[in-house]
DNA sequence: GTAAAAAATTGACTTCAGACAATTTTATAT
DNA sequence: ATATAAAATTGTCTGAAGTCAATTTTTTAC
């Protein structure tokens, strides 16, 4: 992409959490309306960004968080080899960006999967805010621990789960998340390749692929290129929890 | 444990910043002596607990974040089988139950490895003198930036590197970790055993045997039950970046 | 619309780490 | 001190998932 089309792309939005269908997923989910109007004083950015358009970068500071306002954002880290790991698919009303916190350098990076709409959250101006509005420190904590919690829940994915559980657990995770934003929950489309999907889940993308194929092949999806439906939710659900297997 | 050895185990400290060594590493870091002052008025309890006793519990809410003070602490999550994953090993000087910091309940179990001290710090209150105390408040979001930041690197760990990689990292960051503690970085004693070893890194504690054993051969390590002596630290770092393999 | 590139699928084969088992070593309790 | 339990080691065998490769499908660019 050249520096023209960056530019054009980085169209900067007066952003409003009080006219934001998102709110109830994301920050201001506890919040008054007086409260929310002293926070959109804050969030004053939404920005669009491109497919593959990075929108913070692992080893720089960039004094901000970030909520996926429309579109998904994957996050990853790269380790001193240049090989990539995933940490997470994002999707909107989702925070991102929580390891600068500190205000300090990210230790990873975000990239949209598709062309997205990412709200920017100037952390320092955050922080002046937490102290009006002890609700709004109370809910960033509440949204930390969540992030803490949902990386634990991905240690134990990782570490003792096999291939097809943590597919299912993948698809049942993307169901649910959708179900909550008002899409279907059987119905749904992945906006990442099997590649990613594979090193998120310190997989093969063959080995995805296969896996995807089986659980057609025994009723339990439809799939049609990153288009998936789901037939048998519970089956799905046992496969994950390892109460039953298909290979 | 009979009710009445738990009750000689609770003995309640009362605890202070000001005059422990493990300031530089822990929450008051980066504080003055005035601030330290009002910090050590909200840090009221130091916990012995013994080899095996519980700190906090997943599913409670304890309404504090902890900071081992001596001895070393492990935290894991159980899942709905009933299976543990081991989330971390916890040395003097490092916060635990940073999941519980909304003040809700606990994701995880803190469990003491060996007899230890624990400070225990509300969360009512630290948010309170985040406030008064706009240094601790920055330090305390550090600290949950270093949590998640680590959290990642254990995702890449656990996903992309093979068994010796994961063994031969695993004992570099102890090393690093107790060199910090002003211990030795090349001879030190592991507080767990190998089935712990082994359900943090993803491997069988066969594996982690048989790769201690491995190192021994290969005079990288001496290795007397739970004694690590590192011959060969730089051997070590290039088989946990995977420039160098002995298998 | 066509060519080229990227993504996905499927098969064949290999291998790393797990499972199981036997044995040895160490820790704990009486 | 001795018995018992727990932890660690080592060997053998197996299998789940990886690697490599060929092919098909889909997307992108001109």
């Amino acid at each position: 992409m050249t520096t023209e089309e960056k530019a054009i792309n980085f169209k900067s939005l007066r952003a409003s959490c009080q006219n934001c269908s998102l709110a109830e997923l994301c920050l201001p989910r506890s919040l008054n309306s007086e409260d929310l109007f002293t926070l959109d004083e804050v969030i004053q950015k939404r920005r669009i960004v491109q497919k593959n358009e990075r929108i913070f970068h692992q080893g720089e500071a960039s004094g901000c968080i970030f909520a996926v306002r429309s579109g998904s954002v994957k996050t990853f880290t790269t380790a001193k080899d240049g090989e990539e790991q995933i940490l997470g698919f994002h999707l909107p009303g989702e925070l991102l960006g929580l390891d600068g916190l500190d205000n300090q350098i990210h230790s990873c990076s975000g990239v949209a999967l598709s062309t997205s709409t990412v709200c920017e959250l100037p952390i320092n101006e955050l922080n002046v805010l937490c102290v009006k509005i002890p609700g709004l420190q109370q809910q960033l904590l509440s949204l930390i621990s969540d992030e803490i919690t949902k990386d634990h829940t991905m240690l134990l994915l990782l570490a003792r789960r096999n291939a097809e559980q943590k597919l299912a657990t993948f698809l049942i995770s993307f169901s649910s998340r959708f179900k909550e934003r008002g899409y279907s929950a059987m119905e749904f489309d992945l906006t990442m390749n099997r590649v990613d999907i594979g090193n998120y889940l310190g997989l093969a993308d063959e080995t995805v692929s296969r896996f995807m194929s089986k659980f057609r092949e025994y009723g339990i999806l439809e799939v049609d290129k990153r288009k998936i439906k789901i037939i048998d939710h519970d089956c799905l659900c046992r496969i994950a929890e390892g109460d039953y297997s298909i290979s």
